[in-house]
DNA sequence: GACAAAAGAGAATAATTATTCTATTATTAA
DNA sequence: TTAATAATAGAATAATTATTCTCTTTTGTC
């Protein structure tokens, strides 16, 4: 398998860097302001040679949530299925997806400016997609609180309402970081969220 | 003072009638989707009128996001001025919040869509004065935690930290109660995020 | 080396849209 | 009533920009 040699080999590298520099200026001026020609200027092909890429604009900006989500949902996955109580997995998701926005952060603001949309599921037949990815995940979250719950390790507290909370704590938690960017390590860090979330912070 | 007579009352109502307006189509369709000629055709004005009042689109749109959001602080400041302990001021901006944004979904739209924005400063000059006051208002949440740890009623955590992850909770959990409005009462959800934010998660 | 296919360039197209202009109508105060 | 002022209308402007077209260059295969 792995494809015809050289040539395709080159395609898909070039398609990356596409992305890659696309992911950059979307990041920085959002969707309506970055340009096709400027994509295009700062990667340095042709507009026609993106449109060999891309059927449109949309196709690129979201093919590029799309394909950085599921690297994010698997790394998420990947850390949780390597332990076994729900405290520890939980523990593992608030690491893992920290560690991947703080290496992915023009990924994570594009996500973020996506949120609301997602949350609500759009229109659109591109954003349906990833709208569908990414509430499968919130549902993966659920889960472990709930089967936390069944364990005896949580509260009897809804699932849903905990998850979502707990994705928003993640979320402006990141956002906090990397605006106001500290010393405090990542380990650091996640031990904070998970402590508030865990325990809270009444005396 | 008041003004002088029915001019410059109908004047106001005018204004304050095309910010509504213009509220529903930012918040149902972001900023660049909606057009000018949109916003003149649905509130009947002519194009010209509008720009009467407003110097550009993007004046009519910060001045919108500014008098809701200095509406929503006043609503809060004034919840959390009636109690003494921290825990109370804590529940009662949670309360006031949830029940603003409730009442204000429009503009809770767009207040979430320019959060980002609004957290690591924009460079506009018009976005840099909500900026100011978003981040006062957050400040002014670090005071309650600070002051609160100082009374002994919190763990000695980060008041930074833990007020702009305060803040993430109640953004998700508004987003969540706005995209799948359940039965639960106000007061109801209140308490459930108090809870979860003084008490945490684990059993 | 020669032919077919893909890649590259950037000009041309076509549509959209914020903003301004010009003229018309209503309102006020004297 | 009447001159002055403000409100309205919508056409004209001017700029921007996603997308397509046409042509040239490069590459791979024989």
């Amino acid at each position: 398998m792995e494809g015809g040699g050289r040539r395709v080999r080159e395609r898909r590298w070039r398609r990356e860097y596409l992305l890659n520099i696309s992911e950059r200026l979307f990041a920085e001026q959002g969707f309506f302001k970055t340009t096709m020609s400027q994509i295009a200027r700062e990667s340095e092909f042709a507009l026609a040679t993106i449109y060999r890429f891309f059927r449109s604009k949309e196709e690129l900006y979201f093919t590029l949530i799309e394909e950085k989500m599921e690297l994010l949902i698997n790394n998420v996955q990947e850390a949780v299925a390597k332990v076994t109580s729900s405290i520890e997995k939980i523990k593992a998701l608030i690491r893992a997806q920290m560690t991947f926005f703080e290496e992915h952060p023009y990924f994570f603001k594009i996500f973020m400016a996506e949120k609301i949309g997602l949350e609500e599921g759009g229109r659109d037949t591109l954003r349906e997609r990833i709208t569908r990815k990414y509430n499968s995940y919130l549902n993966s979250i659920s889960e472990i609180i709930r089967k936390g719950i069944r364990r005896g390790e949580f509260k009897r507290v809804d699932p849903k309402e905990t998850s979502y909370t707990l994705a928003g704590m993640l979320h402006t938690f990141t956002l906090m970081k990397l605006s106001h960017p500290g010393r405090s390590s990542l380990a650091a860090r996640a031990n904070t969220l998970m402590e508030l979330f865990l325990r809270g912070t009444q005396q």
